[in-house]
DNA sequence: CTGAAAGCGCTAACAC
DNA sequence: GTGTTAGCGCTTTCAG
């Protein structure tokens, strides 16, 4: 079915267009300074053998390879769960990079061995530039990548000292707004759901809540979750043991805030009026929670594009800023 | 941040390690027949130097990546739905690609301008085989593949004249198996909502359900989706309105079967009692609808592991099968 | 406007 | 065991 056919090269175009390999070249990549006559006949010839450019030789010459990597660090079971965030950031990016007319090349690293597979395959610069997203703990990849030359930007600040640009949005800030929206409602205990403790977002999410209730002189009260659904369903039971009277619980993603909608509905608890409820994303599904999410909503597919333009503009050589934050904003729905 | 800093390479890492480029080569690649005090040395001045190897050339050379791509032709919103059928192929082609450490590249291809994009970059021979799922349409792509001898596999087999070997499953056997279990339940008027008529899914399990029917001298009753939830929940009004009094539905996808559940109970009809239903795929939340789906089982997961290796194969040279068709079987659950 | 020639960085025979 | 050498297929000065 597929046979190793030799595949004609440019030589052999130049051979059948009777011209030069140059010549040839210059047809194939759209320069303007060969006579019409001349290019007719090597596109002709192009067409006649099927000829295709080889490029990995091209990159060899041109060291670029017009294609962008996209690293999830997370196994595909996880990218393609119910989590909102990937498909967001994965369209905000695919929009930019589209424009650019870049190809996106998306790849998983659920493991150690998928994780040095692509690190081989970026440092080889088998990619023009590297971008990260949902990073745990201290990757070094980033860094690395960063030292030898390969641009590379994250979304998500990098834990410890950020090697290279990266894409955020005002966490603290937006659990500020949340908190503050439960305390205006007369809420007196304000538990949380925070996310992984490795994850910035798991970080910066628990430390904005800190921050928050210690301004008003409130106790703190932590579960912790992993930002899935039914992570967010035990951490709330964990919750109400820990403190049955709590009448708010801030939760650092919508995912979680389900699963926690869930278990409040199971132990009998209305939802907003025993226990108000606010989660962060502002996922799709979050206006059909029952009841509709009260949640921050972050610019998740913008956050994508602007890792890209970000990324191009590395690549360009140009000066870029350290990082970009964008803002979020509360949405006020029925549960708190 | 990112400098353009220059990268070593071979050469100058033979000459700090004092011995030939050749001698690298070997070291770099895990040649055995290297002594040991000069491994080390080389090694050395590997690290010393960061040197990493630049795979356009190796590519050149070896006229291999180690990478695959896996192409699916739709949007990435469309990928990132909530349908399962894009997660299971990804995972089952994930886990078999990790197991020969070759390197996933997933592109989407949703535009005109995406397809073409992907097109130079596996005719580019950027990766050493393509597979493809969810196709539409008479994509000519993996013809085109094959015809210059790049591996090329589908899932589901292609429109037209397959070019390229396939995995599929026996569309016309599962259905069949459904139609069935709802005629020896003694239903008596059986519609279908049907996938979108431009893939193969979609048309082989119409032509299933028709098959099937025809056996038993009923009529077809059909409206036709495209595999959404949304499409399934307006397919089941149409069929309410052109049969009210029909008692059962073979739906194309668990997806599409939802939101037909859906419509059921807003229109006031009990499932099963007033009218059966059975989708097709068993998804993850099948189990989970209310009532519980009953449906066709399709081993997902198990197709994206025979491309890869029906791909792996091919790459080989070796002489692989035209066509892999995997068996499905219902699962009855508590929907009909 | 076109061609000749010099590599890009690496691997793989083939000598030594 | 190790080095020498000849390319892989392409782009890009530089002449003409």
């Amino acid at each position: 079915m597929t046979s190793a056919r030799e595949r004609p090269t440019l030589e052999e175009v130049a051979r059948r267009a009777g011209v030069s390999r140059a010549t040839v070249s210059r047809v194939v990549n759209g320069s303007t300074t060969v006579a019409p006559p001349i290019q007719e006949a090597v596109r002709r010839a192009v067409r006649e053998l099927g000829y295709v450019p080889n490029l990995a030789a091209r990159t060899l010459v041109t060291q670029r390879t017009d294609s962008i990597a996209l690293v999830l660090p997370e196994t595909a079971t996880r990218v393609f769960s119910d989590d909102p965030l990937f498909p967001g950031i994965v369209r905000g990016v695919s929009q930019e990079l589209e424009a650019a007319d870049r190809q996106l090349v998306l790849m998983m690293a659920g493991s150690a061995a998928s994780h040095d597979r692509i690190e081989r395959y970026a440092m080889g610069r088998h990619v023009d530039g590297v971008m990260f997203a949902s990073m745990h703990g201290m990757d070094p990849l980033p860094g690395a990548l960063a030292r030898i030359g390969m641009p590379a930007v994250c979304s998500g600040r990098p834990l410890g000292r950020p090697a290279v640009p990266y894409v955020d949005i005002d966490h603290v800030a937006g659990v500020a707004s949340a908190v503050r929206h439960l305390l205006d409602a007369g809420r007196q205990r304000i538990a949380t759901i925070a996310g992984p403790q490795d994850m910035v977002a798991g970080i910066e999410r628990l430390a904005g809540y800190r921050e928050a209730l210690r301004d008003s002189h409130r106790r703190s009260i932590v579960a912790v979750g992993d930002f899935t659904r039914e992570s967010g369903a035990i951490a709330m039971r964990h919750l109400l043991d820990d403190d049955p009277k709590l009448d708010a619980v801030f939760v650092a993603s919508d995912l979680m805030a389900d699963g926690a909608l869930r278990t409040l509905r199971e132990v009998g608890r209305r939802v907003p009026a025993d226990v108000a409820v606010i989660g962060f994303d502002d996922a799709e599904f979050a206006r059909y929670t029952d009841p509709p999410l009260t949640t921050v909503r972050q610019p998740i597919i913008e956050i994508g594009r602007e890792m890209v333009r970000l990324l191009l503009r590395l690549a360009e050589g140009e000066p870029v800023e350290e990082a970009l934050i964008l803002p979020t904003h509360l949405v006020v729905r029925d549960s708190g």
